[in-house]
DNA sequence: TTGATATTTCCATATTTCTAAAAATATCAA
DNA sequence: TTGATATTTTTAGAAATATGGAAATATCAA
C-alpha cells in the first residue's frame, strides 16, 4: 500500500464525527444506511454530514448507492482490512512471541 | 475505548512523517530506536522530528526511555491493538460470513 | 569546569481543516 | 409542470496543525 493512501484513510477517520459515522456503518453491515438516517442518528446538519461522508468516500472507506432519492452509504470492509494490515506489517519480525497482540497475526486458514 | 482517545491516536498517525515513524518503530521491535537514528533514517530536522515524536507519545502510541544522552523510542503495541479492535468492533454482527476480513475476528485461542 | 553530543522547547509563519448557511441538484408523486 | 423530499456543492471565516531555525536543556567525558 502507498503511504499516501494510508494517510488519506487515517485522516478521514481521525475526526470525531467521521469516526462515529465510520464505526456506525461498520456495525450496520453491507446494506448501508441512508444519509438522512446517519444525520439523524449523529445529530448533524445535512451539509456538515455530506462534507464528512465525502471525505470518507474520497479516502475509499465508504461506498454509496442511490435508491430513488435516497443515498445508502456503507463501509468498505476491504479498505479497512488493508489499512490495518499496513499498520501492523512486520510487527512480529518473524518472532511469534512479539505477536501476542490479540488482533494481529492472521491465522493461516483466514489468509486468502 | 473513549472515542476521543481513538481520535487522538488516529490523528497522530494521519500524517506522513508520523506514519513513517510509527511503522518504522513497529517493525524495529520492543527495544526501540534512538531519536537521532530516526531523524537520519527519515531525513527530518531534529526539531521537526521531536514535534512529531511528541504527538505520537501524547497519543499513547510510543514510549521512550533515556539511556545516557540518547532517547530510545518504541511503539506501544497494546495501544495499536486496542485501536484496531475499536475500529473493527462488531464488524461481523455475529455472523461469521461478514467477517472474511483477513485480519479481523480474533481466533479464540488468541484472546486473552 | 569546559566543550561536545543528543534532544527538546519556543516562536513565527504557512497551510490545512472544520463548520453550517445558502444555493444548487436529483428524484419522485400528483 | 409543480411542489416536496433527499442530498450535495459552494463559500468564507474560525480554528487547528505543520515546519524549521534559534535558543535551551540534559548528559557525558576530559
Amino acid at each position: 500500500m502507498e503511504i499516501s493512501i494510508a494517510v488519506s484513510a487515517l485522516s478521514a477517520i481521525a475526526q470525531e464525527s467521521r469516526l462515529e459515522i465510520f464505526r456506525y456503518l461498520v456495525q450496520a453491515g453491507k446494506n448501508g444506511v441512508p444519509a438522512g438516517k446517519i444525520a439523524e442518528r449523529l445529530d448533524l446538519p445535512a451539509s456538515t454530514l455530506s462534507f464528512h461522508l465525502n471525505q470518507l468516500k474520497q479516502a475509499g472507506l465508504l461506498t454509496c448507492r442511490r435508491e430513488s432519492r435516497t443515498l445508502f452509504y456503507s463501509a468498505n470492509y476491504d479498505s479497512m482490512n488493508d489499512l490495518v494490515a499496513y499498520l501492523m506489517e512486520n510487527c512480529c519480525q518473524g518472532q511469534e512471541e512479539n505477536c501476542d497482540l490479540s488482533i494481529a497475526c492472521v491465522p493461516e486458514e483466514k489468509k486468502k
